[in-house]
DNA sequence: AATGAAATTTAAACCAT
DNA sequence: ATGGTTTAAATTTCATT
């Protein structure tokens, strides 16, 4: 079931990371695909783990002040273990297997220094398999992108898909 | 505007951060908040920026099989610079200003290697102030969340929250 | 700014192809 | 898997506090 995609679900996917809220009638009429339709393909997408429906707050605004990106090096054989553990932590918002100077790649969310703290020096040693870890705090966000294209379709950038008409923004959302 | 959540906001935002298309009437039920306000505060949530719902398509089931990180040391003075002109490609979806040894951390989502290769090898280059990069290919992913949490409530990682009746899963979303 | 009630639109369930 | 139809439900608009 990896990539059994068609253009129809390409297209319903580019919408709808634009505007996760848009109606499966208004898709409809911009696709020229039946509305049920639609609505039996989105379902689909959602079941099978291809497309999720989420809201996404911006860390900044809402009392989330501390990105850190950390680079674990791991015990031999190890790194699938820390990723499978560092992943339940309700701090890591980002786990991956690399390859390069570092196994594991996290991104930590968390409240302030304190808290981030209390994670590198209390959680993290207790996590068997991790030899070493290096911090790369982050102090400013210019993109986050939720969506990552499809096919030939360019990625929409969701923070930059409606205009501002306020004209403020932030270090997430553009410099 | 940075930080002007109440209690009500967190709560719709902890709701939709699950499931981006519950209905607002739902939510009313769920909250006891009036459906109408509901729609209100969402409608501020977005229109200020804080909260944005939009769908995620997992990358490896849609083609984009190459997920990368790479870290660049920039020249001194050039790394906002760097941020801002990577946050306009489309193949980057995560681009931050970094303390530690790299100046900038960007995530990069290509189609295949030859993608990542000219990327690295015809658009970096290009770029003004980038003195180096280096690449961590990405192998597996653990979790890639897309909400932080609000407040005391803690994430709701969407690719946990509803079960998976399927028992499939692939490097994205269980190991 | 927040709510309630009305009118309108949309989604869900169903069924046929 | 698709497309159409009906019924139930949700959204939007607007008036009110």
């Amino acid at each position: 079931m990896k990539t059994d995609l068609d253009d129809i679900d390409r297209r319903l996917i580019a919408i709808l990371q634009s505007d996760g809220r848009r109606s499966f009638k208004e898709i409809s009429e911009e696709t020229g695909i039946p509305a049920s339709s639609v609505r039996y393909r989105v379902q689909r997408l959602e079941e099978s783990g291809t497309l999720q429906i989420v809201g996404v707050a911006d860390p900044l605004r809402i009392g989330f002040d501390r990105l850190a990106l950390v680079g674990l090096k791991c015990e031999m054989g190890k790194a699938r273990l820390v990723c499978e553990e560092l992943s339940k932590l309700p701090e890591t918002s980002y786990v991956v297997l690399t390859t390069g100077p570092f196994d594991v790649m996290v991104e930590v969310v968390c409240r302030d220094v304190a808290h981030y703290t209390e994670f590198l020096h209390d959680r993290l040693p207790k996590q068997d398999g991790i030899i070493g870890a290096e911090t790369f705090f982050v102090l400013e966000a210019y993109k986050l992108a939720y969506g990552w294209g499809v096919g030939d379709t360019p990625p929409v950038p969701a923070a930059e898909a409606e205009d501002d008409p306020s004209g403020e923004r932030d270090e997430l959302t553009a410099h």
